[in-house]
DNA sequence: AGGACTAATTGTATAAAATACAAAAAGTAT
DNA sequence: ATACTTTTTGTATTTTATACAATTAGTCCT
């Protein structure tokens, strides 16, 4: 908050200026939500949990949770990211907070929806203590899901687009030591249409922060491609100069 | 919130399974704070006020308050806007919420910061019963602010820097019945940058809802300039299938 | 070894957009 | 009528985007 409000100065005062009762206040909690995306090979899809216990049981929903009381909001995305998945050096951002008087039925909630993207592959997501099960679905047949989730996967998939046209997202994604198509084949996903290989080319060519290696494919059944790889150090440079991605 | 998360099932269920006590997760608010820009001539600046309680009494802050028990986040800032400037059909856009653990001496709060641009001519800031002093700031001068609205500031202004870029927020701060140089002076400031009087005009060519009128300026010592009016509903068309406004 | 095959890589010609700058037009003021 | 100011239109140039073709470097097969 911000000023010493009226709700806030009740409180710390004891002053009731506007006969609202000062713990109706605090009968709130907030919660994150995450809207982990998962790429490999073409495909992009989304981690979700089946609810095991009202309201909403037995319902898809977006894996979240309230937030500790001495735990800051990214680290409380971080950690349900975390107990899903395992990672955690994986970047995650805020998009968006929701707080509809009535999207929970149990009480005044308001969630503060992140959003994080990882490579798929090998990751089965683990059925914490939290949540029943745990699917990558597609975003073509997402079912109905609980509370608001919907909304917030709409938006974050929305959010999702802006981000790859200006920030290397795929770089926890695709593997290491790239190639060129790979990339490619990444942003089509995303944006779900195609690109012109030579006109894709020639854009990356600007991006001093994708580096060719001396090194190329091995055993693939045409001429290999030669490997590229994310440069860190470059990017922060080009980044700070107002730098970005429109593809 | 989401799953019928850990710390939820204990309140609901008066189950204590991670032991953190219950109530613990109840000493938490949540707030709205507004970046309010104003408008006028050439001129962009900020509307604080100076808080008159502790904790940082006599500090500039954001205009901001707790958000009401059955209040939606929308409509707390909408309500903030509207008591200190009296205006009520001002859109107002969420733009990040800022919930470190040790943000606010006194509890947890977390707030969602939104903001507003609106037309700064006439409008004398309502010293409301929350804000003892309000004035309009000069971005190039900035106190130092409470809490931590610094950073909620410098994230408004970034945001606003996108915003114009693809969405007609003029709208409502210019005049009903404006020329193409208020326009670009517009954009000049928010910018901070000049740019070719005959190279914006030919970019607004693309943009169908900015409509010509029959009428030109009345009283200026040189050649009137013709006036334009803001067409919604041929905004609204040209916006839903994937328009932007980048200059 | 030689040709078929596949995808990578480079190139080129054209269209579109951005930029810089200049000329003409339409008012007021003297 | 002329000077002056700002609007409005225009034009030439450069840059960027797009479409598409040609070449290259490997594997696979006979």
């Amino acid at each position: 908050m911000t000023t010493t409000s009226r709700a806030f100065k009740s409180r710390i005062q004891q002053e009731d200026l506007y006969s609202i009762p000062i713990d109706e206040f605090f009968k709130s909690a907030f919660s994150v939500d995450c809207v982990i995306f998962g790429y490999h090979e073409r495909q992009l899809k989304v981690l979700l949990i089946e609810r095991g216990t009202e309201p909403y049981e037995g319902f898809w929903a977006l894996p979240g949770d309230l937030v500790y009381p001495y735990e800051d909001l990214d680290s409380a995305a971080s950690r349900v990211l975390n107990d899903l998945t395992t990672l955690s050096d994986i970047p995650i951002r805020q998009i968006h907070t929701f707080g509809k008087v009535d999207r929970h039925p149990l009480g005044r909630v308001i969630t503060v929806a992140y959003t994080a993207i990882v490579e798929m592959q090998d990751l089965t997501p683990q059925a914490s203590s939290w949540a029943a099960a745990t699917k990558w679905h597609s975003l073509k047949r997402i079912p109905k899901l609980a509370f608001d989730h919907r909304e917030i996967l709409n938006k974050a998939l929305g959010e999702l687009q802006e981000m790859v046209k200006h920030e290397p997202v795929w770089n926890k994604v695709l593997p290491e030591k790239f190639t060129l198509t790979q990339l490619q084949e990444f942003y089509e996903t995303i944006f779900n249409k195609t690109f012109d290989k030579g006109n894709f080319r020639k854009k990356l060519q600007d991006f001093k922060f994708i580096t060719k290696l001396d090194e190329a494919q091995q055993n693939v059944s045409h001429r290999p491609s030669l490997l590229y790889r994310f440069n860190e150090k470059k990017y922060l440079e080009q980044k700070n100069k107002g730098f970005f991605f429109d593809l």
